[in-house]
DNA sequence: CTCCTAATGTACGAACCAGTACGTTATTTG
DNA sequence: CAAATAACGTACTGGTTCGTACATTAGGAG
């Protein structure tokens, strides 16, 4: 019976506000598209997650594809910016390796949505990386820091000399991205949740053991 | 107007062979699934790629998950019939890990369609393995191979303790399924093609090295 | 206070797509 | 060879889904 004049407060609390809604909208989306894959995400699902309709979603995204770029160049900025604050340069190289690696294990189990809006794009042959200029210039914090780690383990004779920081990243990044990517279908086969907290301190001390083993080995 | 002789030749030709149509069915689904995603998918395209009708597909599988399901069985029982060929037992350890990680890597390298099947599977979070009651049963060959080589390491005093096969076959898939799995946002990103040919030896002895020099540090 | 534009909402359409009703032909079995 | 059944094809439908035409309102500029 109140009803009009709540109606007049829901419609002024909810003040026009581009950036809000663009930001509520690129939430929900990251959300579904995680969720459900690309294909199988729905756009009006996703404005229906949302408080605003889906004519805003096209409106700002103009289309689907078009607002999954600007999904995926969110998520990626996260995991860059972490990354940037990750300094090492004083600490044993070995041990530099292990800090790199954890870091970037903690990321990964803390954002699944990430992998797997990751593991949707590769799915879909990176197309819409490539057609983000954002993502094709975003350069990887991570691999200055991993090429100087390795510079100096290869000075002080810890470290071989037949890898590269990407190799050595690509190493890194596949045993934590699997670990949240294929958890699925691995535990299906296999009865074992990799996720499992039984086996984070675990796993986590693994890749850490395997890089440095490695690197150290000659 | 010589049509209806070759009509005839031609439906005549065509044999009724119930197991050939159905392979071809599954064959042709697999690549499309694999190139497009279960949900990118479509049964009519599936079935415009075959020699048969969208009917056929209904006939023999129910549904396209079902499909699926059966694309799902055929492409694990292939590699499952690989790992079961795999006779290391006279290797020494290390070498007999090396072997199996090669393997591994020469499979995955090889069978692009098969990762990109269970990257999809694992967007959906494996609920076709999980309504198949012969993937579900379908244990792990490899997995034994894995178990007897560690034992054997460990009691020749070579290896670490406090790793089982699953850590080792999950730290060899995860480097191998990456590769392949990851390779097109890792090319975008960072301009680095991993199957390019230039890097498959060296990542073949990586993935070995890895695991070896990891098993044997203490 | 008025005008202009950015922001928002409603209703709809055209294409698409999984699945099916119905009919036909080959092959096997008795 | 007849009857039964397995294998196959055509044409369609009902619901879905991306995208848009059109209408409206809030808020800032002057």
């Amino acid at each position: 019976m109140a009803a009009p004049s709540s109606d007049a407060v829901a419609n002024s609390g909810r003040i026009r506000d581009a950036d809000r809604t663009r930001a509520e909208i690129l939430d929900t989306a990251a959300r579904e598209f995680a969720e459900k894959g690309f294909d199988g995400a729905r756009v009006d699902e996703i404005a229906a997650k949302t408080r605003t309709t889906k004519r805003m979603i096209y409106y700002y995204f103009t289309n689907k594809d078009q607002l999954f770029v600007e999904v995926l160049e969110r998520a990626y900025t996260v995991i860059r910016s972490l990354e940037q604050d990750l300094d090492v340069d004083h600490l044993d190289p070995a041990e530099a390796i292990r800090q790199l690696a954890g870091l970037t294990f903690d990321h990964h189990e803390s954002h699944p949505d990430f992998v797997r809006l990751v593991s949707i794009e590769n799915i879909h042959r990176a197309e819409h990386i490539a057609r983000s200029t954002a993502l094709s210039n975003l350069a990887n914090p991570a691999l200055d820091v991993l090429t100087r780690i390795l510079a100096r383990g290869r000075e002080a004779g810890q470290f071989r000399d037949d890898v590269d920081a990407l190799d050595v990243h690509m190493a890194i990044s596949a045993f934590c991205v699997f670990r949240t990517a294929n958890r699925y279908t691995f535990n299906a086969i296999f009865d074992r949740d990799m996720l499992d907290p039984a086996f984070r301190d675990h796993h986590r001390r693994m890749v850490a053991d395997l890089l440095v083993s490695y690197l150290t080995t000659r």
